[in-house]
DNA sequence: TTTTCATATTGCCATATGGCTATATGTAGC
DNA sequence: GCTACATATAGCCATATGGCAATATGAAAA
């Protein structure tokens, strides 16, 4: 129940349901996902933080940054089954077009250097 | 993304997921439930509404008690197929397995009279 | 109509949540 | 070592959430 639950409570907040979304198109560094979502970087680190234990994201280092991806789903088959439809789900979405748009502009170096 | 988040919020917490399984087996009036759930009336309320906000449940009018079952889905895509998925998740947990064992010893007269 | 009973709504409280700023950690390069 | 930068953690605040008791609503029965 607790696993399950978890699951569900990480998709319930908009702006993590995006940073599934986007990172469904590309994995992108904590710094672009800050940039895509227009929150504090601290904020979306919470969010990542959510996500990676719900069995959601994964991550890998790449020398200061961190990338994170989709996961594929070995921990949780909520969470497996979950990305899996919103594979589907919500491209149509105002907010998550706009920023699968932008994504081609975006650029590791720019972005992340402040 | 509303629609969609609202049904994710539906489902992510205990008391409600349960209400969903235990509806999966037979449908129930508010004072069974609270029975089964070992809530408050208004508590039990609650939920159900947050439920059929989502588009996961339904329900009828029987004399004055009102009957609730699970959704058909038909107004919620979201609702449809997580209904489809909770069919097979969540059977071997001890809470649900608990009121499921329970259910055929309820008895609605019995339940509802205070 | 008055009572009874099932359900919904209201109002309250404690805790959880999502946002931020400030700070800590960790890594790369000087 | 020190500096710069990416990320994480801590701490705070406003709002949301889940529980309850009290009350309102609505239908059936007396």
């Amino acid at each position: 129940m607790k696993r399950f639950v978890r699951v569900m409570k990480a998709l319930s907040d908009p702006s993590r349901v995006k940073i599934i979304k986007i990172l469904g198109v590309k994995e992108l560094c904590v710094c672009e996902l800050r940039q895509l979502l227009g929150l504090a970087q601290p904020t979306v680190s919470k969010h990542l933080k959510i996500l990676e234990e719900a069995g959601l994201v994964d991550y890998r280092k790449e020398g200061s940054w961190i990338i994170y991806r989709l996961s594929a789903g070995e921990d949780s088959e909520y969470a497996r089954v979950m990305l899996g439809n919103l594979k589907g789900w919500l491209d149509e979405e105002p907010q998550v077009r706009e920023m699968v748009d932008s994504l081609p502009q975006l650029n590791r170096e720019r972005s992340c250097a402040a």
